[in-house]
DNA sequence: AAGACGTGGTG
DNA sequence: TCACCAAGTCT
């Protein structure tokens, strides 16, 4: 079942006119590099994860999504909850986003529970309710699946021959070939693509992304600690022969990360209730609820002017930092200075206009199944009576 | 094309 | 304490 194509390797004798070749070959076919990554897998493999018994579209596809850059260790938890109250596409489609966004709290990037609540719904109105599995191009027209997760669905759902690009699959490629550059840049993504399009095999295509991310996940790990002497390609690796495996693949280069002030408000009413609003559908904790968020003391002023009459405005209670990855978000232990701003106090409180559906009090003992960010979480499970005891 | 988007674990 | 980053996608 050779393919025509397997001998044929690219031409490397005379590379000069390039500054670097592309990547270097190894002295290992196609079909001898998969025989090895399943003899590897059938021994060393992971087998039982949740998301490897029935391996439906639907219950692949919310793994997938739910892996983006978050470990299998952090998931597990959350793919047992979500499978449990969204058991299939329908369910989930018709579901209220604040109920999808809830379970998402604590997990990040909630772009992916937005894409995914999307998703179903397009699954079910526009598909009938059956993923578009047939091809890597109509899989991914769905919003929140791009061309890996795609193939990562495909090839485990139907065992269609698909290829797999993630992090694990680009560390280990770039290392076997010595593919320079950060992968980030188009150019070396579109190399470490054309690998792995050349090492896809026609059989056993489930095990065969699965084998190939516990090799990344397990053996050729990140760092300075990939365990080479277990890896089944120790002697034909080009990292490893250059004794250069840390240096592969590049790291991103690095930027200064500008930091920005932020006082989370805590306004309650007369209750001891807290003030909660929607976030923008898009940007930073997008669609989720969180207390009114202000750049500076005089910016919360002008909050309690024109928004607060007569309610209890009070501090952060902690000292939150969050680091992510384009800017430090600092909340502000300081308790705001309330004297300037003509408050009175908390018995008069409740005057806060939440006539607008995306404005709401809650109890912090209590809060509504909705999707709180984890430092809103976090500050709530603190907000007792006494904070506000003045 | 480069930057936005979260959180928790790690050394 | 802090830089680094984990099964990427979207704009």
């Amino acid at each position: 079942m050779a393919r025509p194509d397997t001998a044929a390797t690219p031409d490397v004798t005379a590379p000069e006119c390039h500054a670097t070749p592309d990547f270097e070959d190894i002295a290992l076919s196609p079909e001898a590099f998969q025989a090895r990554v399943f003899d590897w897998f059938d021994e060393h493999g992971r087998k039982h994860l949740p998301w490897q018994e029935n391996t439906t579209p639907y219950r692949v596809w919310v793994s997938e999504i739910m892996l983006q850059q978050t470990q299998v260790a952090t998931v597990l938890p959350y793919y047992a909850r979500f499978m449990e109250r969204f058991p299939d596409v329908a369910a989930l489609a018709a579901a209220d986003i604040d109920d999808v966004l809830h379970l998402w709290t604590g997990l990040g990037y909630y772009a992916r529970a937005r894409n995914l609540h999307k998703a179903a719904q397009q699954v079910v109105n526009e598909h009938d309710g059956a993923f578009p599995v047939e091809s890597v191009e109509a899989l991914s027209a769905l919003p929140g699946i791009g061309r890996s997760t795609a193939g990562a669905i495909i090839s485990i759902s139907t065992g269609q021959r698909a290829p797999i690009l993630d992090g694990n699959v680009k560390r280990v490629l770039a290392r076997l070939h010595a593919v320079e550059g950060w992968p980030g840049r188009p150019a070396v993504e579109r190399k470490l693509w054309t690998l792995a399009e050349r090492y896809t095999p026609q059989v056993r295509l489930a095990d065969w992304t699965q084998a190939m991310m516990d090799l990344g996940a397990t053996l050729c790990t990140r760092g300075s600690k990939p365990d080479c002497a277990r890896c089944p390609f120790e002697e034909v690796c080009v990292a490893h022969a250059r004794g250069e495996e840390k240096r592969f693949p590049e790291s991103k280069p690095k930027k200064t990360i500008p930091t920005r002030q932020t006082l989370m408000l805590l306004v309650s009413d007369a209750a001891g209730k807290i003030l909660l609003e929607r976030r923008p559908p898009t940007g930073i904790w997008g669609g989720l609820w969180a207390p009114p968020l202000v750049e500076d003391r005089e910016a919360a002023r002008e909050w309690v002017a024109r928004e607060a009459r007569g309610a209890h405005l009070e501090a952060p209670l902690a000292s939150f930092e969050h680091v992510f990855s384009h800017f430090r978000l600092t909340i502000t232990p300081q308790p705001v200075q309330l004297g300037e701003a003509g408050l009175v106090p908390a018995q008069a409180a409740g005057s806060v206009n939440e006539s607008a559906a995306d404005r709401r009090f809650v109890d912090p003992a209590a809060p509504d199944a909705v999707g709180l960010p984890a430092p809103v979480k976090a500050l709530l499970a603190r907000c007792t009576d006494d904070l506000f005891g003045l």
